[in-house]
DNA sequence: TTGAAAATGAAATTCATTTTCAAATAACGC
DNA sequence: GCGTTATTTGAAAATGAATTTCATTTTCAA
């Protein structure tokens, strides 16, 4: 499950916490729903990885930082995360929702390998406007896209020519 | 879940039937399995639609020509189609695998309505490229990729602002 | 025709996700 | 601060699609 970092972009800083926070804190407040102690620690866990998370390793690492908080509230904080903006989800067809923060990030797209599960994330602009552009043609009012691409990366293939079982 | 025929693909005809069936036929033969009655009738129910089923509506569509088949049968059977390249996953992020023929058929991409769940097929070779491109760039051998624009369909829309609650 | 291997279908199981519920907590006005 | 009330929490239960199990039936090569 590592990720090969491909950009430069630094990992968050203090700020940046400070700020998804009171992103967080704003849609609470919009929707009519409380600032909890558990809900901040989550956040904060999550900024902390670059990675594609699933509910079950971010509620891992959350642990770390408070045993007591459970299972259940990091799931529905994942999906206050996504309601805002924070998070959004990552589907790599391994049969588990995955999330990735999404504050002050990039947007990009991903190819996964199937053998080992690591994922290389690059950028394509071509097809964001591939969104657009059907979209118009078939006149649906498009929100978003996925393009993933399979295979199997360099490590992988070396591996297997090693042992041919 | 209906879906817009956007090509002027004809349905299946006869002989394609029977080619597809030699297909599988050779490809039970390869892996040592046996043709059976069942393999072949849910087979042919499969190819008589271009939607995208799920197991549970394939199974519905092959009861009608023979109400013994079991779920688990077709359940099974499409992994068969998958495995001989009959059949291909189409993941629409509903929560259900759904599978859609493959025979004869030009590769394309889904524009799927997240309200009514409709989709629109559509071309479009620039991204097969970019696969390509992408999996040289990083050492990938690929072997697939998957791209779906989501948003909302003209239809929909005017429902929406036809009964604004 | 026959025996071994595979297939079948119902039922049971798995497993991620989602819901339920009683107790704990946050927020708002006073 | 205090009380009120709606929300939150976490454990446990429920859900539901996907998968496996198993006793019985069927295929097919010899
Ligand atoms: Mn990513
Ligand atoms: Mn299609
Ligand atoms: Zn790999
Ligand atoms: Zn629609």
């Amino acid at each position: 499950m590592l990720q090969k970092r491909i950009d430069d972009q630094p990992s968050i800083s203090r700020e940046m916490v400070r700020e998804a926070q009171d992103i967080l804190h704003r849609h609470l407040k919009r929707v009519g729903l409380k600032q909890t102690a558990q809900r901040d620690t989550i956040l904060r866990s999550f900024l902390d990885t670059r990675d594609h998370l699933s509910t079950d390793e971010l509620h891992r690492l959350v642990q770390k930082k408070d045993p007591s908080i459970g299972y259940t509230t990091v799931y529905r904080t994942l999906k206050l995360l996504a309601e805002c903006g924070l998070a959004s989800e990552v589907a790599f067809h391994d049969g588990i929702a995955r999330y990735e923060h999404q504050y002050n990030r990039r947007s990009h797209h991903h190819m996964v390998c199937t053998q080992c599960g690591g994922s290389v994330e690059f950028f394509s602009p071509e097809v964001s406007q591939l969104e657009q552009e059907i979209g118009r043609r078939y006149h649906y009012a498009t929100t978003r896209h996925t393009f993933q691409i399979y295979g199997v990366c360099e490590d992988c293939r070396n591996k297997n020519s090693a042992q041919p079982a």
